[in-house]
DNA sequence: GTCTATACACTGATAGAC
DNA sequence: GTCTATCAGTGTATAGAC
């Protein structure tokens, strides 16, 4: 056995600590971006942040704009992923209750990622315009599918699927995007637990009502 | 006379040019804010879309940021005028509806200036975070009061005034600033007339039958 | 007031020792 | 694989001629 290029342990040791590695970076990168944008954001800021030498980010990524890209399809990934419940449901109600309730808890726990891809998307999706002519659109297109199916049961009232989509995307998100502006506005203070869901319990209330929900 | 510092034609004239140059430096260095974001935009590309030399613009405003901050109190004086329609309406659906009508004129009409707010509001509000504690504040508390009072009125729901006035807000925002993904999710071709004002009912109808407003 | 030329700092990226 | 030292390029800001 001259080739030792498979050997498990010494392999899987070697991906392990690169993929540490990569995941230490993409976490400081990703807060780093989120806090200063793109264009804001240093190399050498996002190494000190992940306790590493510059150098050391441009081994494993080999430009800015690399690392960058890398952060948000990562972000768009999970944000697709936790979508889905959209369509485990029986209602209007139910299923768009459980995916107001998903997208607040990303709102709440991952506020950098929304910020990036808000970033992003601002300054004309320089970087994932393909996901969005693609994955985007067909995911899309399948919920507002859901929705017109909904309508014609009779199920809900006759909303537009489109513009209803981009309420719960704009309401949700704007609780991380905009979050500085309503920690101010609630006294400087992050918003408590109680606050969450007095939040989430009025959107799905107010959407449910909105669009005559009768599931 | 020996003073010619009052002369009226010469002053106004110099004012003028003053004003002209300083509007035409505002207006380039928003559309570039928008749309690179502060660290992504240089004074040389805001010259160039004024037109100037780049000095110019440091003999109008010293640094970068000076500048970036006038852009800014610009846009929030713009967005807080357009806000008073809330309070010459005798119910909800009347005061909401035209505040609808009004922010989404404006994230129609300058998309530019709502994204540089946004961009700023999600890196922490480093340029306007007293404007955040002082007007923003109190134009809300006034709000809040006006729509606590159509509640005691019993003319629509116990709705809890902070979250709705956040999802008027990142509704009608989200126009602007998610603009490109709605476009790229319309076929990439930007919304018509038609498709404005379709959004604009499907928002109306939805918050004012899910607050239940009796007006 | 306006513009050209330039000073000075900083950034992304790399070379090369270890 | 990791890190120090450094380069080339670009950015803000200013000095000084006009």
């Amino acid at each position: 056995m001259p080739e030792s290029s498979n050997s498990p342990p010494k392999s899987n040791s070697k991906k392990m600590r690169r993929q540490e590695a990569e995941a230490l970076i993409l976490s400081a990168a990703e807060k780093v971006f989120s806090e200063a944008g793109f264009g804001g954001a240093t190399m050498q800021l996002i190494a000190d942040v992940a306790g590493l030498p510059k150098a050391n980010l441009h081994y494993y990524f080999p430009t800015k704009e690399s690392l960058y890209r890398q952060v948000v399809q990562k972000i768009f990934l999970d944000w697709l992923k936790a979508a889905d419940v959209f369509d485990h449901a029986d209602g209007p109600a139910e299923g768009i209750g459980a995916y107001i309730d998903a997208k607040m808890e990303i709102s709440r726990r991952h506020p950098e990622g929304s910020k990036v891809w808000a970033s992003e998307v601002m300054h004309g999706a320089p970087v994932i315009q393909d996901y969005l002519e693609t994955t985007l659109k067909e995911w899309t297109d399948g919920r507002i599918a859901v929705i017109e199916r909904w309508i014609a049961e009779g199920r809900m009232d006759a909303i537009d699927p489109r513009h209803l989509l981009y309420m719960l995307w704009a309401t949700t998100q704007h609780y991380a995007d905009f979050g500085h502006q309503i920690a101010t506005l609630n006294g400087s203070t992050e918003l408590t637990d109680a606050q969450w869901q007095e939040a989430k319990e009025n959107i799905k209330r107010i959407i449910s009502r909105g669009i005559g929900a009768r599931d």
